[in-house]
RNA sequence: GAGGGUAUAGCUCAGUAGGUUAGAGCGACAGUUUGUGGCACUGUAGGUCGUGGGUUCGAGACCCAUUACUCUCCCCA
């Protein structure tokens, strides 16, 4: 028998693992409802075709597919051996594999509003907290299995619905006490940029090099806008716009004279002014920064797109999301906008690990040991243990009589504030010791005053 | 998909230039101590050195292969 292991990527999550998680789970589920959304679950696994040539090329080689079952029936063995030669040539068919583990929590509520529409009462406001997969390499802030939290407004083309998402992230981040900074850009100001370059055919070459600037610095940008075949002026127009700087209200006013008239640059200036303006009055302008080099890589955005940083820390964004105008026709219903954002629950994990912010209230779960002194005493122990857990207490009683060593071992190492224990004398005098681990100080307490003592 | 690094006790790691019987700390267990923990001391258990081949009189160490893990790039949360 080999030495059992753990699919790439994946973990087990123990108990003080599982309470941080959970800390971060209720936080963000708790702004979610403050804000008016409804909660969401969809299917693990989706049929492949849902999934399929929604995240581009490469993301369709990063979803895992899941084989179907009797490919060793013999009837249908023709039909199979056809199927897997079309994988061996790199092309998908359902003859082999007919459904897959969810890539995202978007495209399935897509999915779920292109079905449901007719019975969903518009705007639509939902948040899915729930795990995705992705067969991406492991390393750092990156699993294989990691879970999205997500609110997405669909049926309405207002900025509120932006506003408002923005305010859940301030209200989410300021709860997990994170600093963070929240970049905004319009993808219409990108597509202005790329009709100033030449046409909007060259939205998806700029955003890619663009997206890439703080990493590998403008003059690579400028190599590879050279090779897309961006002409000198073409490259000093994109330079310029790089290199726009100072407040919001100043990087914006540059923006505006850079692009002209420029009907989607005007829109998209416009839109984030609004945005900004409206927060303004929020006071939480503070956290946004209006960054035109965020471009984000799904291409299902249309409108203004936002992407979170940790301030201070060495990790890639911890959530994102953007306004997508037509998700839906994907799935044959058009004509319902929407916008959402996302929170990436194992990072944001990771950086208050790493800054240490985690409240030290969550890892402690049981208030009372009750110490077992023997058969008859443990019985009385019992007794008192239920009325303190009627009161709500956690408690917990030692499952056999051991030596005092071990039991107080047993209450320090799960981190338990307080003991009690009932022997003999105790037992005929209808009292008990409470003794407080940290302080070491001891009482003795009688069994009628014990569920009103306050630990 | 491309390129690095690592693999020795439950955990973290030593192990020199290839040389007898494989080392430490922490942890576990037991005792000093069967009604008062944290400390201390004493003792015990625990290893097919990731796997398979090769070189050698001799391999934990050197070579080849393989697997797992990990990090970086691409891309993303």
């Amino acid at each position: 028998m080999s030495k059992p292991s753990l699919p790439q990527g994946t973990r087990d999550f123990n108990a003080v693992t599982v309470q941080k998680r959970q800390y971060i789970f209720q936080t963000i589920r708790s702004v979610f409802e403050l804000y008016g959304f409804q909660p969401l679950e969809t299917p693990s696994m989706e049929n492949l075709d849902t999934l399929m040539g929604k995240y581009g090329e490469e993301g369709d080689k990063l979803i895992f597919k899941i084989l179907n079952n009797g490919l060793d029936n013999p009837q249908k063995r023709t039909q199979i051996e056809e199927g897997f030669e079309k994988v061996l040539a790199g092309k998908n068919t359902n003859a082999i594999t007919e459904r897959a583990l969810r890539y995202d929590l978007t495209i399935p509520f897509a999915r779920y509003v292109a079905m449901n529409h007719g019975q969903l009462t518009f705007p639509f406001k939902r948040y899915q907290i729930q795990p995705v997969w992705r067969a991406d390499r492991p390393q750092k802030g990156r699993y294989r299995e990691f879970y999205q939290c997500d609110a997405d407004i669909v049926g309405s083309e207002s900025l509120l619905n932006e506003v408002d998402l923005i305010a859940i992230y301030v209200t989410a981040f300021e709860k997990l006490q994170l600093p963070v900074e929240i970049k905004i850009n319009n993808r219409q100001i990108l597509l202005g940029l790329a009709q100033h370059c030449g046409g909007e055919e060259k939205l998806i070459d700029l955003t890619v090099a663009i997206d890439k600037l703080d990493k590998i610095g403008w003059e690579k940008v400028k190599e590879e806008l050279n090779t897309k075949g961006f002409t000198a002026s073409q490259q000093n127009l994109v330079e310029q716009y790089l290199h726009i700087s100072g407040s919001n209200d100043e990087k914006l006013s540059q923006l505006a004279t850079l692009l002209g008239e420029n009907e989607n640059g005007k829109k998209g200036i416009e839109e984030l002014n609004y945005v900004l303006s409206y927060h303004k009055s929020t006071g939480m302008d503070k956290h946004l920064v209006a960054d035109f080099t965020l471009a984000r890589g799904l291409n299902y955005y249309t409108g203004l797109i936002f992407e979170v940083k940790a301030l201070d820390a060495q990790m890639g964004s911890i959530g994102g999301g953007g306004r997508y105008n037509d998700l839906t026709s994907l799935f044959g219903v058009p004509n319902i906008p929407g916008v959402g954002i996302s929170f990436g629950v194992d990072r944001i994990y990771d950086v208050l690990e790493e800054k240490n912010l985690f409240p030290a209230s969550i890892d402690q779960t049981t208030q009372v040991l009750f110490f077992n002194l023997g058969e008859a005493e443990a019985k009385v122990a019992y007794q008192q243990m239920m009325l303190l857990r009627a009161k709500k207490i956690a408690c917990e009683i030692y499952p056999e009589k051991s030596k005092f060593d071990k039991q107080f071992k047993y209450a320090e190492k799960k981190g338990i504030p307080n003991i009690v224990i009932i022997g003999t004398d105790e037992v005929s005098n209808e009292t008990c010791s409470v003794k407080n681990l940290a302080t070491g100080n001891q009482t003795n307490v009688a069994f009628k005053d014990l569920p009103n003592y306050s630990f």
